[in-house]
This record gives C-alpha cells, structure tokens and sequence, in this order.
DNA sequence: ACAAAAGTGTTGTCCTTACACCCATGT
DNA sequence: ACATGGGTGTAAGGACAACACTTTTGT
C-alpha cells in the first residue's frame, strides 16, 4: 500500500439521551429540522468538523439541539454500515446521556424542537436510529445491573419507592420492595433527609440524597446492583 | 444550520490482538511498513474506504497485515482527539480480538511482519496506540469476569492449570486452584477427555475441551466468572 | 374506619471462601 | 523415595430470596 491521499468520509454523531420523570423510563427526541427527512423523528445528530474531537462533536452537537450543556456523554458503539444512512454514505458514532429531567426542564426549553417520550411508545425514527436506540437500551439494561449510573436520571432530592419504579421500568420486573430497599442502603450511597414527599402516598415517603462522594468512588466499581446477574440474558 | 457539504474525515481502523500462549498474555504487533513512521511498532491500522463498512474495513485491514481470516472483532472504543495522529487529522475506531496462538500460528507466517509480544514488556507504540492497548486490557479485564471470553484464546484442547495460568495472567493475581477448578467446572462448559498433557507436570493434567453449544449459549449471558466483581476496580 | 402505600424483621437456603490432604509420576 | 504439580473434600460464614405484618395518613 502507497502512501496516496487518505480516503475521506463524512462522520456524524447521534445522541440517545434518557431520562426518568418518576414515573417512566424516557427518551429525547428532536423533529429534524433539515433536509433529507425533514419532519420525521430523529436522534439528536450532527457531524464531526475538522477542527474538532469528535467528543467535543457530541457535547458541542447536543447543546445545539437542546441547550443542554455539561451533560455527560458516553460512547456506545459505531454505525459503519455503508447503507445506513440512505442519502449518502456516512458513519455515525452513537452517544448515551442518562440526565434528570426535571434538572433540565428550563434549559430543554420550548425555543427546541426536542420532545421527552416513554421508550415503549417511541415513533418510527429515520435511518438506523431505531437500532441505535435498542442498543442503548441494552446498554443501559448492563451497566445499570453492575454500576450505580442510574442515579444520574433522579433529581438531588428521590424517594427509595421513585428509585424502584425507575429499575421495575429499565427491567420490565416488579422487584421485592423489602429486599430491594435493603440492597440499596446497604451500598451506603443514600442519605436520608427529614423531608417527605406526599405525592406518591398518603403516608408519604423519606426523601434521600446522593452521598455524592461515595458515589464517584464507587462509578467504577461493579456492585452486582440490584438485579442477579444470571438473570440478564444481554450482552 | 443550512445544508451545505458536510465535512469530510480519514477515518482509520486499529485491532489489537491478544493471544495466548499457555504461558502468558500476547499481545500482536507490527512493524510499520510505511511512512510516516517506518519501522516503529504500532497496531494493526489503515483507512476505511469510501465502499466499504467501518467493521468489514476492520477485517480486511487484519487479513491484509496479518493473514488472519475469521477472527472475531469487536468494537472498542473510537479514538477521535484532534491532535491524536501527528501527520494529519483522523480518527480511528478501535477494535480488539481473542486468538488462540497456536491455532493460528500457520496463517500467521513469516510473510508478514507481525510478532507476539508479552503484554507486559511491549515496545513503545506509535501515536496513541498505548492508550488504545490500556483501554482494551481493561476492557478484556472487565469483560472476562463476566463473560466466558477467555476460551476464544485457548486452544481446542487445553488443561484446567492452563486456564487459571490465563486468568492468573490476565489478572495479576494467583487465584485458589480447588476453588477456581471447581467454579470452571461448575459452568458446566467444559467436556473432559481421556487424554492427559504430560509437559507441565510428571503427574500430568487432563485436557478438556469447550461444549460449544453450551458455550454459544452463555455468551450473553453474565456468569460472574472466577473473579468476584467486588474486587474489580475497572470501568 | 378503611384503603393505599411505606417501612421493617426473620428465617432458611445456597453460594463462596478458606483451608489440608492424597494422588500420580518422572527423576 | 522424594519432589512436583494435579486433583478432591469439608466446614464456617455471608449473601440473598421469600415471606407477613405494622405504620401513617388522606378521604
């Protein structure tokens, strides 16, 4: 092989963005404002410039569409195929966010075109972005069963009943609440605040903290969470 | 934002490889046959081309350096910094394989300029391929506690000793032998032979081979393997 | 007073770990 | 006969799952 000029392609970037409103598992989207497909439900998506990382691409794409900055971005997997993309031959590399989203209910604000919907109930989206989005859901599943990410989708103030209806969602399970309240103290990453939130119950429910300290330290530790690893039938 | 040309990108490919050898963990390495760079050790590495998929450029790429066929790639990580290629701006996509060493020893001929290093006394690698190789060491760390990986790198017939000298290896610790032949054993995936190997020892190991079926089947699953999760300190 | 969800306690089972001995064989 | 690594057995402790009842309060 000669050193000739490098064959060069366009690089795009897509977006899967959770978020969990108390309630349901849920999914950001954005109606695509240019052309090709213009109209149709998409993944928030870009391309990589020359001058920049293509990390950068992603942040630098995702507060374009939906003003949401300092969000933290991971990568998922690389779309190669030569005909995802049906306009014109291009590769994506797909990120994952998992955000609060009552934290960023004023900065997704209404100058956007970006829209929260339940993952069950997604619309058809444009090119690969519905396998995007399986894979992430995957993805989520995974991590989620060995590390403590999913407090990144709680506001600072949850209720244990809150964090459990979001891993019944992520699971599609309902698990014990006396067992899976004991597992989750026992990480010790909770603090148990005086406050009670009576919305959910008549009795209401304590609220907790993150011990966030705790929490940074433990990221990269496995702790086998909540569901039995035997139990997940993922890759 | 209009619709003019979107920017266009190289986007290179780059494998590492591990072997094992019955000893230790290998990692397969090439001298570069081209410039820039000539003669310095780097990752299997070259262009996707405009025609082709990102991970069938990854296969060709491998074949073409190496003579391997059929090897199993998998995706790693996307390496997209802007100054991480000195000559000119690209990003690659970083991929990484199990290989049993003997099995493809043959293919593996002196035509090509690839050679097996121990992972821990590798030579200085070219632009970022050192922080591509730490990434996919963790990378194996972690997937091998989890997942039965390991036996992409062993050969069709191998000794229980053999494998905890893998994962010795791989680990950096000696694992409790009773301990640990009886987790292997207890997944049920390995067939016991008749035949013994008489080289590491006078008394001699039985070799066992893989229930493929059975091991097809637990890919995806999570088992927990060998090491307890706890005392991984990896993402 | 009753319905509805929160919260807490116990027990048995299984899995994991730590540890000690015997076995087969080449020299 | 002895040294070397291979192979097995067991008992104690810890983790997990299954399960039932009391508490609080809005209506």
């Amino acid at each position: 092989m000669k050193h000739i000029g490098s064959p060069k392609l366009t690089v795009a970037v897509d977006c899967i963005v959770f978020g969990f409103d108390g309630f349901n598992l849920k999914l950001l989207l954005i109606k695509r404002a240019l052309q090709p497909q213009q109209n149709k439900w998409s993944l928030m998506g870009g391309f990589v410039n020359e001058s920049e990382g293509v990390d950068e691409a992603a942040s630098r794409i995702l507060q374009t569409l939906t003003g949401l900055t300092g969000v933290y971005l991971e990568q998922l997997h690389v779309f190669g195929g030569v005909d995802r993309d049906t306009t014109e031959r291009t590769i994506s590399v797909a990120y994952f966010a998992l955000i609060d989203i009552e934290r960023y209910k004023l900065q997704l604000s209404h100058e956007y075109a970006a829209e929260w919907f339940p993952v069950q109930s997604t619309p058809k989206l444009i090119f690969d972005h519905d396998q995007m989005v399986e894979a992430a859901k995957k993805k989520l599943q995974y991590k989620a069963a060995l590390h403590p990410i999913l407090f990144e989708l709680l506001p600072s103030k949850f209720t244990i009943p809150q964090i459990q209806s979001m891993y019944d969602a992520i699971y599609n399970v309902s698990f014990d609440k006396r067992n899976f309240s004991r597992k989750l103290l026992s990480t010790g990453l909770l603090i148990k605040l005086n406050e009670k939130d009576k919305l959910g119950s008549k009795k209401g429910a304590f609220y907790y903290t993150l011990n966030k300290d705790k929490y940074q330290q433990n990221l990269y530790k496995i702790l086998g969470l909540i569901i039995a690893p035997e139990h997940l039938q993922l890759l």
